[in-house]
DNA sequence: ATGTCGCCTACGAGGCGA
């Protein structure tokens, strides 16, 4: 089974692209994040005219995950227990699904913008209740693969990041978020790809001609428990996908699982 | 260069979010 993660910043604009790569890398199942639309306005026809069935989950033109799946879904949950709202909302950023016996979800973790910003402490309870979440599937089916896949917003390295010297006080690498991500490791999720691509980034910036300097940064991961991370047998960042006309920003991650 | 995108409202251009 060919699993992925991306980012997709606005499906509306970018549904070609998504649907090219996904025939073209030959995916089973891609988890999305920031769709930024209703799942009425998700354009449906293009994917399922592809081979996939979709699962979705958006409020407004904010936020919103989604699954395109060759495999059908089941036990589709949205949300999880606990997950804090922002301002009284409880925004689309987690999507659960189960394909052919495999726990996925797709996950937007809030960007928090600055230290002082409401935002960020929303993302730290955000994190905490979603690790709280993680355990509890994780001691109830220890045998269920499980994977959390998605846009982290926390670059858990120095390595992660262009320039340190750039992030002095910013978020994604304050010590507090990089901590609620070593939360996962702690309750036996692992960052599976980094033992099969130990460097490179998954976003750079539309600004300052990020991409072209590489000036980038690591904040899209899949995490799988022990029974998920035993069947991973390659994994890939797929770098070219920023370049050209109307790429996201983010680009894909991909394992493959002996499934 | 506060340097780019994408979505909204509402019809021009500003606001928000990343």
């Amino acid at each position: 089974m060919r699993i992925a993660t991306w980012n997709v910043n606005s499906i509306r604009t970018r549904v070609g692209r998504v649907t090219d790569w996904l025939v073209r890398a030959d995916v089973d199942v891609l988890a999305m994040q920031e769709i930024k639309c209703k799942p009425e306005q998700f354009p449906r026809v293009a994917f399922e005219a592809a081979g996939y069935q979709l699962e979705l989950h958006g409020l407004n033109q904010w936020n919103g995950v989604a699954f395109a799946s060759r495999i059908r879904a089941e036990d589709v949950e949205i949300g999880f227990a606990e997950m804090p709202e922002f301002k009284d909302v409880a925004e689309a950023r987690a999507l659960g699904a189960t394909f052919d016996g495999v726990r996925l979800w797709s996950l937007y973790v809030p960007n928090g913008r600055t230290l002082e910003d409401p935002h960020y402490a929303y993302k730290l309870e955000w994190l905490d209740r979603l690790a709280a979440a993680s355990a509890e599937w994780v001691s109830n089916e220890p045998e269920t693969p499980l994977a959390l896949m998605g846009d982290f917003n926390i670059a858990p390295l120095d390595t992660d990041v262009w320039d340190m010297a750039e992030f002095v006080g910013a978020t994604h690498v304050s010590p507090a978020e990089r901590q609620a991500f070593q939360a996962f490791e702690q309750i036996g999720l692992t960052d599976v790809v980094r033992p099969l691509v130990p460097t490179g980034y998954t976003y750079w910036d539309y600004q300052q001609l990020r991409f072209p300097r590489n000036e980038g940064m690591r904040i899209d991961f899949i995490l799988g428990s022990d029974a998920f991370s035993e069947n991973v047998k390659a994994a890939e960042i797929v770098r070219d996908e920023r370049k050209g006309e109307g790429p996201s920003d983010h680009v894909p991650v991909v394992v493959d699982l002996d499934w």
